[in-house]
DNA sequence: AGCACGCCGACT
DNA sequence: GTCGGCGTGCTC
């Protein structure tokens, strides 16, 4: 007899399972899911059994025999182990790696605990795979659409939230009943609290776990219910780390392991998920949400107002406040670019050719796409000029004109990249200052976890503009999350003002009549085949010199033509450099895959073993180029 | 992936 | 003689 065991560790994805005698004393009472210790290389580690076979293809001599059981009951159900090698084959992830999420602290001192644990709970009967979206225009209808969603016990339900801070959130929004069954994991825990959320799970003494996308780890048996909550929100796609998958396409895959109903609910849906409500029988309303104040910054040139803040704002800043305010710029440092007014150069990144950003604290000039920094030149390095000009406004700058505005009295908080690295720092920046007293918060999108909104007096959409300019297919319905989440947040009583020069742009029309946003987006991403349309494969990897990675991509760029050559829904674009193409030492290419929305799974199964190993896998990408 | 092994040059 | 830099290749 045989084990099959996947080690709990990271190894090569195309290396991940490795076979291992089965000692005859042991040969009862192996079972699949069981933590086991096993020899490895020169000592020994600890892996979970995949499953038994009478065959393996190893050859004897290098097979070895297993050492010990350590959990007699399976730490890992027959759906869990499904799900694991799903995304460890879609993604190209090592399985060992996955499995590391999935199981409790593997500490010496923990092991004990494992021997003596329970037997698993039964699983329940599977419902037929469904997916139900709901909208929402406020947290009473949130909660009532969650209490609903929540299946009669034994089921369990998995609630996904975006970000870390909204988990805590929405546990408080749910009924004290409710309260008392829900666990809130999130990949801030310790490592000793995520092992007794991971037990609590297991024995199914909590029944409703909400949590960020590491809960999907959990050892649930009886998951009847999983709700994306704030379907909308682009920090459901995990782009950084390995699985790079969007949290809506990984339920998908548990909902089919566990056989649970899926549940997408927004206030604002996804392109994706409109685009499925919109063939519905009845298509529900989209819930316009509260309106901001556009003021129209032309006009406020025109009537001689050069300051990033219009009249409006700087006469409502002035006046006394009653809760904190919100003045929202999505660039830092102090002014985006600087010019020589000689002889009009522009400083520039040496490495992505992107304006460098101007920093006044240290007096450096910061590319934010390389993040790389020089000292400001004492003269322009073109015509040895020394007439700079600053362009343009960053939240350092800002700071300094609101407090020349509002006087010394008033508490300014800036929370950006430069001031609030961590999160640990951002949450100490908000505590600082008594939350009683008003203050003024200027910050970037890293503010926005940490702000009180109940507690928001106003907040001022500072450069409404800038944002729609970004060159990325999702560019736009990013901005339409952003604006519409800020809706939502506000309180009712709190002033909104959205400043912007593009008084005409349909988005803030939208912002009335929702379906005009979709209408429009919808329409673009069907002219240039963008999801929900298509697809999205994303493929890039990097590479020691320029000519190795135009050799390689375009390589793999030929053989995936070839592959796909007598399947025409399938479109490849020629590989690029990405944007910077150099990160570390490495030059990076891009080659973006385009499958058909309904068959893309079994498409890219066919395509993903033609492709070599060293390129990375990102499914479903928020950013073709950028990096 | 992560680690051992081995090849080679720079030291005691 | 032996220490350690890093390139190569294997893990049941």
């Amino acid at each position: 007899m045989f084990a099959a065991v996947i080690p709990a560790r990271r190894t090569p994805p195309r290396v991940a399972v490795f076979d291992y005698a089965v000692p005859p004393e042991y040969e009862d009472v192996l079972r699949p899911g069981q933590l086991v210790r096993i020899p490895f290389r020169g000592g020994d580690i600890l892996g979970v059994i995949r499953n038994l076979s009478d065959q393996s293809t190893v050859p004897p001599e290098k097979l070895r025999p297993l050492k010990e059981i350590i959990s007699p009951a399976p730490l890992l159900n027959k759906a869990q182990l499904k799900f694991l090698t799903a995304i460890s084959n879609l993604t190209r992830t090592s399985l060992g790696w996955l499995l590391t999420f999935s199981l409790p602290s593997l500490r010496p001192r923990q092991l004990p605990l494992l021997k003596t644990l329970p037997p698993p709970l039964s699983p329940a009967a599977p419902r037929p795979v469904s997916e139900i979206i709901k909208l929402y225009r406020h947290n009473e209808e949130r909660a009532a659409l969650l209490t609903a969603a929540l299946p009669p016990s034994p089921g369990q339900t998995l609630i996904i939230v975006p970000e870390i801070t909204d988990a805590d959130y929405l546990c408080r929004l749910l009924p004290a009943s409710i309260k008392n069954l829900t666990l809130v994991y999130t990949g801030e825990l310790t490592e000793n609290e995520r092992s007794a959320h991971w037990l609590a799970v297991y024995r199914g003494e909590k029944q409703i776990v909400i949590g960020t996308r590491a809960a999907f780890w959990l050892p649930f048996s009886q998951l009847t219910a999983i709700i994306i909550d704030d379907e909308g929100n682009p920090s459901h796609k995990n782009f950084d780390m390995a699985p790079r998958l969007h949290n809506r396409d990984a339920a998908r895959l548990l909902a089919r392991c566990q056989g649970s109903v899926l549940y997408l609910i927004s206030p604002t849906p996804s392109l994706e998920t409109y685009a499925t409500l919109a063939t519905e029988p009845a298509v529900p309303a989209l819930p316009p949400l509260r309106l901001p104040t556009i003021i129209d910054l032309n006009e406020e040139r025109r009537a001689g107002e050069t300051s990033p803040l219009s009249s409006r704002v700087q006469d409502w800043l002035r006046r006394p406040l009653r809760g904190d305010i919100f003045l929202f710029l999505n660039r830092r440092g102090s002014t985006p670019f600087i010019i020589c007014r000689d002889c009009q150069e522009v400083w520039r990144c040496s490495r992505c050719r992107q304006t460098f950003t101007y920093h006044e604290k240290n007096g450096r000039l910061i590319c934010h796409r390389c993040n790389v920094s020089e000292p400001l030149p004492t003269a322009c390095p073109r015509c040895q000029g020394i007439n700079f000009a600053y362009y343009g406004t960053g939240t350092e700058k800002l700071e300094q004109i609101v407090r020349r505005l509002v006087g010394k009295e008033v508490p300014i908080i800036r929370l950006d990249r430069d001031t609030a690295f961590g999160r640990a720092r951002a949450r100490a920046l908000m505590a600082a200052s008594s939350p009683q007293s008003s203050r003024l918060i200027i910050g970037t999108e890293r503010a926005w976890p940490f702000l009180n909104w109940e507690n928001l007096a106003g907040m001022v959409v500072v450069d409404a503009d800038a944002p729609q300019f970004i060159p990325e297919f999702r560019a736009t319905e990013y901005w339409w999350q952003t604006l519409r989440d800020a809706s939502y947040r506000l309180p009712t009583q709190a002033a909104f003002f959205l400043q912007t020069k593009l008084s005409e742009s349909l988005i803030w029309r939208a912002l009335s009549k929702p379906e005009l946003f979709y209408q429009a987006e919808s329409d673009s991403r069907a002219r240039f085949g963008y999801p929900p349309y298509t697809f999205i494969v994303r493929l890039y990897a990097g590479f020691a010199s320029e000519p190795d990675a135009d050799q390689a991509a375009a390589a793999l760029y030929r053989t995936l033509c070839q592959l796909t050559a007598s399947e025409t829904r399938i479109k490849i674009a020629e590989a690029l450099p990405t944007v910077p193409p150099l990160c570390r030492t490495l030059h990076y290419r891009v080659i973006i895959i385009k499958l058909t929305p309904v068959h893309w799974e079994e498409q890219w199964r066919s395509i993903l073993p033609a492709v070599p190993a060293e390129w990375k896998v990102d499914l479903n990408p928020n950013t073709l180029l950028s990096f």
